[in-house]
DNA sequence: CTCCTTTGCTCATACGTATGAGCAACTCAG
DNA sequence: CTGAGTTGCTCATACGTATGAGCAAAGGAG
């Protein structure tokens, strides 16, 4: 009882010979080229019937190779993405980017090439071919991008967004930044309103771009609002230096702006030893996404993965067709999050 | 500063014309063919210098075109992948999916499409079409699987393989099955060594393949070794009937085997309340992959899903090289798990 | 100086799609 | 009943790569 069955996949010259017509009908047809190539409802019929008969469906290098289109999106990520979707780094993005693919009649490329080490690191070019380019265009995410790779895809001016900051001298990587130097204008703005006039800010040991951004952001609305920053940590030493919590615990500042939630923690404590709380005596905002724990919600603000993932493909969409775009970046703004560690000035 | 972009890649003939030799002559030096096609060293040598000059790298689309083959994988869900992610049904699959994927240098296409409704309920043909024919192969899984789709897949000699049982009348589907039945076997087995000789199984209320397996596992382990199965539940009522658990109660039966973790945390609690403690006086076994709880380890089965995803991609394999394959299934071992619930009989 | 073998390539073609150019048949105005 | 315009296609070709077939030149045997 085993039916015959084929071992190919069907052409458009299959689909033209069943349907009666030539092969370049068909090709009118499928692509909706029709109503210029004058084809009638009838011939339509005829080869839609075909193409549900055989199964047809176009094949995408041939198409490739013909056009410059595939419906397709690839994605490529330096590291593995699922044993990382877990924990929250790419799954949301990811996310996003499902979704808006769907929405828009992609399908999505994971493209998994490895490199020569079996170190899970991985690689566009491999063996001197970059695979990314069966996809229309690509979206490229990791913390461990190759900035080589980057500058070599870029200069070859294949279509790609990168999700995050990634700066390569010589080369405009179009970007798609969560917008932290405004999330932090806004953060010191709403403390501003709130009557904090003498501000600190703590910062993070390593040095990486997404937190110049915060800084600038901050230095800025403090400049704008005439406000005064008073942390040593700011330009000099990174993290919490005892004496300048010595002079934040007796009133010379009143709202602490910190850059991730372990910091906070550490400036909370280290009030708490000097018998100051947060926020009765001094008003602490995150900038990153802070969850909820159990001493309640940080100020703080939203790194919109999913938001960014539909935007990254709704960017790539709009370079395929503009050229122009490929050197474009794109901010995509952080809500905050009202929390219960920002009060106003007693 | 903006550099020069190319807007175009370069190809075999850019580089042909570059060293002065023809394409077909630079397609053999790249692809390795150097040998069987007698090209001198200092030939080969020229060829490579201008593909350093140029930047070549090899057109994947007209390298698939040609080989008939995009070295991509398909897989597709009947529900979107990523929200469902989180929880483990997919999870774990599409890691060992994309694992051995990559080892094997492929690629994934996640197919997006929908159906007509927004439910998130996917199909394969949409308007006729088949999607999936843009892969080489495809994986597909998923609870809500339809039948009519897989049929009319099977039928039109597309290569995939299903993860997990489904049959479909008529066609033969080739799936990648937990082995329920060898598994329920040797729990069997393990119970006769500990000198189990009365034995009771519990079962679901729901009809599915895959506790077929099961049950048909368990009866010839029973039968093989010549031991007594005494549950109701085994062939009549389904769940667990007060009057057999008397029985039980009574030391009628001295080890059960049930399908779920749910049942058998019932069985524990109405053992309990006849004043019998498992295992003291009966051992249980479950027949699904049991997580640790407060009470200890169910003895248990695994359902090996990341060995399940990398089968998968291998048997895709080995089908697209051998046509013949297209109707075989395969099952994988699912290991034991010792846990706190059995014990050799007093 | 023949004839044969080996070397070092080139030629031609196929893969499946998209598209500019063009052709035959028909319609309709005059 | 002629000429122009429209309709409904087909023809031919290009895209970039891989590969079987084949050809010219060089080298060697006799």
């Amino acid at each position: 009882m085993t039916v015959p069955r084929r071992t190919k996949a069907p052409s458009q010259a299959d689909v033209a010979r069943l349907a009666g017509v030539s092969q370049s009908a068909v090709s009118r047809v499928i692509s909706g080229d029709a109503a210029t190539a004058r084809i009638p409802e009838e011939t339509r019929r005829r080869v839609f019937e075909a193409v549900r008969e055989l199964g047809y469906v176009a094949n995408p290098a041939a198409r490739a190779m013909r056009k410059q289109r595939n419906n397709l999106v690839g994605v490529h990520t330096f590291e593995r993405v699922f044993p990382h979707a877990r924990e929250d780094f790419y799954f949301e993005f990811l996310l996003g980017i499902e979704e808006r693919a769907e929405e828009i009649g992609f399908d999505l490329v994971l493209f998994t090439s490895t490199g020569a080490g079996g170190d899970g690191e991985r690689k566009i070019y491999r063996n001197g071919t970059n695979r990314l380019n069966l996809a229309d265009g690509s979206i490229l995410l990791g913390v461990s991008t190759d900035r080589g790779e980057l500058a070599r895809l870029w200069y070859e001016g294949y279509p790609f967004v990168h999700i995050g900051r990634r700066e390569v001298p010589g080369a405009e990587i179009p970007q798609i930044i969560p917008d932290y130097r405004a999330a932090s204008g806004q953060i010191v703005e709403r403390l501003a309103e709130l009557g904090h006039r003498r501000l600190g800010y703590v910062r993070e040991g390593i040095e990486m771009e997404p937190y110049d951004d915060r800084r600038t952001g901050y230095a800025e609305a403090v400049e704008r609002l005439g406000l005064t920053d008073t942390s040593p940590g700011f330009r000099g030493t990174p993290n919490l230096d005892p004496k300048w919590l010595d002079e934040v615990a007796r009133g010379g500042v009143t709202a602490v702006v910190v850059e991730s939630v372990r910091l906070a923690q550490e400036l909370r404590a280290g009030l708490a030893a000097r018998d100051r709380k947060v926020p009765e005596d001094v008003s602490v905002a995150v900038l990153e996404g802070a969850p909820a724990d159990l001493d309640g919600q940080w100020d703080s603000l939203v790194i919109p993965r999913i938001e960014i993932g539909r935007t990254a493909v709704d960017w790539l969409h709009a370079m395929l067709d503009d050229p122009k775009k490929r050197t474009e970046s794109l901010l995509v703004p952080c809500p905050l999050i009202r929390g219960t560690t920002i009060t106003a000035l007693r």
